[in-house]
DNA sequence: CAAACCGGCTGTATCGTTTCAGTATAATCG
DNA sequence: CGATTATACTGAAACGATACAGCCGGTTTG
């Protein structure tokens, strides 16, 4: 039967296990409080016995098993990103992703994707998260002016930060995109081709940078002239078919744009289907300006005019972010905002 | 100073602290033993004492403490999804993600993003799990013939699913788009169009599906007629600009192509961008085959033809994967392929 | 009728780490 | 010189969960 596995010759000093504080403990005659205190640097232990056990811990490649760190301090050292599951359509995700990971990729911090469904309450997740204690800091996207999820981790005291801006009077770590100028610069590139009868395909109108998208682009009408045609029947969360249509819609209506200001590049693509559809050529009846994620737009639509949102840097500011204020950094130095990049 | 806080009144039922296998045992007047096993659905528990804790369990929200459960059993209901820092030109991260997130929202895994940078070993993520238990399963894309970390996963008895397949005579789960299929069905396609003087942008040379494809497209042009214009200088990881560049020179050569395949969505775009920079027009002097991840081309230019695929659907499918193999469940039970999607 | 068995429950040890409250030795002080 | 203090180190307890080896009262068995 020979049933007994030989194991437990495992002291301490065994080759094939994963070394532990004790393994070091054993190999340089220390106690095991001693080795932990003398890796964090602790003020109370010997120089020379800091760099013996610093050396041992390099040699055999020690690294804290992060069950036990967690257990006992309940520190996660996990950020966790929550994205709708619907998030997709936009399909920045990926660029976020890799800007978050190349900062977490120099730390102890691993990312984990919460995922929630937009049918169901936004504010799961954070609880989960909260009562958990899942995460030492989270990531949300989608920010509203008035946010639940922001009132309650900041309530909580919780390290977080938005992708987006609120308008609560409270003040958290952010990183956000200038729509506003976004879209004020861009109506400046349609009157400067004489555009005057705009329209804007605006982001969902519960979301803040709505507000933003719209205030750039009310403010170019004013300042550059012109009229505005309305538009929000859609925004840059519905399907594509149906913007398309919405758009088809209003190219065959008495009041039609000769400009468009497309806040996403997918949502462009809707919008240029439908206005060639209606038989009109961007760049003679009609000009066309979107922010662009990628290269796509530029090439196969060079008359559209492009401006780039660089959403790994996003990625990258958001994790910077967080980890500053885990590391008790306060808000006000934690919010930044990128412009839009000009795509000649 | 008042600074001693006041706490442990916890002796068990707190109400603001989080409840755990003692509140439950307190509660019930149970061990904490039962109040575990009760909780598995052990045989040796009463069933009416398992009812009881069950119901109380419920009552209060219990969830197992994660760091409680990993450090004792090494469970860590991970899964890690390994990514190239640099796969973003492929932009198919949104939907794998999601489709992984998706089958995992119903499991008490979390997924975690564990990214490498391809200039360095693509083993070194692989080590790190394995040495640190950092998962109980891993996804990994980007697959070779001989991929050594599905060599070192077999051989460690790890589980792991793979996006795309290998060569190497080990049977492993995965997931797979039929790249042979949707090659030959292109060719097919330009062939119906008359076109005989075929090119393929390829995949990296190092990745299984470049066979799979090439394969396909070489079947194509046995079956339906035709020539090969070489075109492996740039691929599709090659950069846009580069591919761009790179057709200009074949259009420009006297060795020109009058059908192209391309093997993914982005990657038409710079080809598109390159013959019609030359003079040429889809669908007159020239045709075009492209995959498409989402529904772009097909809007923008419906002269190209597309098939797609799901990543979203691929993602589901590897999250199923890996956990099945975690389950014990063989792996020739968990090899799946998809197939292109028309696109009319 | 003692022995074996069974159902239902529980105490203890353990995973790896950190915190707390020390201890031992040597140096400093009045 | 005894008492204080600083320096360098250490054992025990705890975080929450699970595996293991019991325990106890009652029934079956030979």
């Amino acid at each position: 039967m020979m049933d007994k596995p030989d194991k437990d010759f495992d002291t301490a000093a065994s080759s094939a296990e994963r070394p532990t504080l004790k393994t070091i403990a054993f190999m340089t005659g220390l106690g095991i409080t001693t080795v932990s205190r003398a890796l964090k640097d602790a003020p109370d232990i010997g120089h020379e016995t800091k760099e013996r056990v610093r050396l041992v811990a390099r040699q055999i490649g020690y690294q804290p098993n992060r069950a036990g760190v967690r257990l006992r301090t309940g520190k996660t050292n996990v950020i966790s990103l929550v994205l709708s599951l619907e998030e997709e359509i936009m399909g920045l995700t990926s660029p976020l992703v890799m800007g978050i990971s190349e900062i977490l990729a120099g730390t102890p911090y691993h990312l984990v994707v919460t995922p929630y469904r937009t049918a169901n309450n936004p504010l799961d997740p954070i609880r989960y998260i909260l009562e958990t204690g899942a995460a030492d800091g989270v990531i949300i996207s989608r920010t509203e002016p008035r946010d639940a999820r922001v009132a309650l981790m900041m309530e909580r005291n919780f390290p977080f930060v938005t992708h987006g801006r609120t308008v609560m009077g409270l003040e958290h770590p952010f990183h956000d995109f200038d729509n506003e100028r976004f879209a004020y610069e861009a109506v400046r590139k349609l009157a400067e081709r004489g555009r005057r009868r705009l329209m804007l395909l605006e982001p969902p109108p519960h979301l803040t940078f709505n507000v933003h998208m719209r205030t750039g682009f009310e403010r170019g009408v004013r300042d550059f002239g012109g009229t505005i045609i309305p538009f929000s029947q859609v925004n840059l969360d519905s399907s594509l078919p149906d913007i398309r249509a919405a758009c088809e819609r209003v190219m065959q209506s008495s009041d039609t744009p000769d400009g468009i200001v497309s806040g996403s590049g997918s949502g462009a693509v809707a919008l240029i289907a439908a206005v060639e559809g209606s038989g009109r050529r961007i760049g003679h009846e009609i000009d066309i300006v979107s922010k662009e994620p990628s290269t796509f737009l530029q090439w196969l639509r060079p008359e559209v005019s492009t401006m780039r949102e660089d959403i790994r840097l996003a990625g990258r500011e958001l994790a910077k972010a967080v980890i500053g204020r885990i590391d008790g950094r306060p808000a006000s130095e934690l919010q930044t905002l990128s412009y839009p990049i000009p795509t000649d």
